[in-house]
RNA sequence: GCCGAGGUAGCCAAGCCGGUCACGGCACGGGUCUGAAAAACCCGGGAUGUCGGUUCGACUCCGACCCUCGGCA
């Protein structure tokens, strides 16, 4: 088996990456990594919409740190990395992909292929890419600097690490949290890492806004039938609103509910237009990145040229 | 029919006593992204119900009309 050969599915959410990574992943014997920040949280499957199959069982084959590696079995396909945290955890792109690594490892020993999958592009590129600065997170010190103002930020940003700003567009100068961040490293000391460079093929599937809000709508009426205010009040029990996990789309849209500011139906109609607009954020990643191919899930032979890509690529020298 | 309130963008909504290209929010469109990313942030286009009148000048004042809402009948 070609060694880190990797092929990426990525794609807004409801365009149907999931049905077309188990298909590819057992015509060639592939492995699933999810690439989700949300379905990494345990206890919450309905709102993230992990769609387990009925009776799923969690493998679980390694600890690290505090993340949980094991796999479900989706259709006889191993996907890996759901599960990983429980809702009360603070996770990050960069944990991830460390554990993301390992299990590419685990998976390359089974000699099977590699497959990412999930919407989630910055973990996607922290995969990919590799993370410039190391610098862990540090909440206190975020905490502490969110109280400041914006122009206080930046005028201790331009103080402490001027190149730093200089970098930083227009909008990203406007951005607590990216200036908090660039504050973090450069107390820490500025600390450079090597960029990563994988070999991988990505297959980027997207579709019109239109055709995502009709599918979108779909999932929501689903994942309503399904429970979803059930996992809701059993997760309140366990967790709170200020818990990592419930900052997600499908469960944040619904604190004014729970909390008697908001009609049912005010809430499912935030929710809709947050996946929507989440959609559309995720439509804007990686479309012009050399190793990325877009095909559209609209265009009728989409699967077909899909299946091509991925032949060529696993079977061809150069197959890109 | 009478009384009261009101008609400002797709929706909600400011606009004291008339005077630069009419505040915002949501939606919509376009973007950014290096350890919170389903996050956070940036940019953009659009509006004064109709007809008259007063005035140098009206979203703002007056009149009529047309609608909407509440109450009385």
């Amino acid at each position: 088996m070609e060694e880190n050969k990797f092929l990426v599915i990525y794609g807004p959410t409801a365009v149907g990456k999931t049905s077309l990574g188990i298909k590819l992943a057992r015509e060639f014997s592939g492995e699933i990594i999810s690439a989700d920040s949300r379905q990494i949280y345990r206890e919450m499957d309905i709102g993230t919409g992990k769609d387990l199959p009925p009776g799923a069982v969690f493998h679980q084959e390694f600890v690290y740190k505090k993340g949980v590696a094991g796999w479900y079995s989706f259709s006889g396909v191993k996907v890996w990395l759901l599960d990983v945290v429980s809702p009360g955890e603070r996770f990050s792109a960069f944990e991830w992909a460390v554990l993301a690594e390992k299990v590419t490892r685990k998976i390359l020993q089974e000699k099977k292929r590699v497959f990412l999958l999930g919407g989630s592009a910055f973990y996607l590129k922290a995969f990919l890419e590799g993370i410039d600065y190391q610098q862990k997170p540090d909440w206190k010190l975020r905490e502490k600097l969110s109280r400041l103002s914006l122009r206080e930020l930046q005028d201790k940003l331009k103080n402490i690490w001027p190149e730093r700003w200089q970098q930083l567009n227009y909008a990203d100068r406007h951005n607590p949290r990216r200036l908090i961040r660039a504050l973090e490293i450069a107390q820490g000391g500025i600390r450079k890492r090597e960029k990563k460079e994988r070999n991988f093929l990505g297959i980027r599937l997207v579709a019109s806004l239109s055709f995502l809000r009709k599918q979108i709508k779909k999932r929501v009426e689903e994942r309503l039938k399904k429970g979803l205010l059930k996992e809701i009040e059993a997760l309140l029990k366990k967790y709170s609103w200020e818990s990592p996990g419930l900052n997600s789309l499908a469960y944040k849209e619904f604190k004014p509910f729970f909390q008697g500011e908001a009609t049912l139906e005010e809430a499912c109609q935030r929710w809709f237009l947050d996946e929507v607009h989440y959609a559309k954020r995720q439509l804007l990643w990686f479309r012009n990145h050399p190793c990325f191919v877009s095909v559209s899930r609209e265009d009728d032979d989409w699967e077909l040229v899909i299946h091509k890509k991925v032949k060529k690529w696993y079977y061809e020298k150069n197959g890109r």
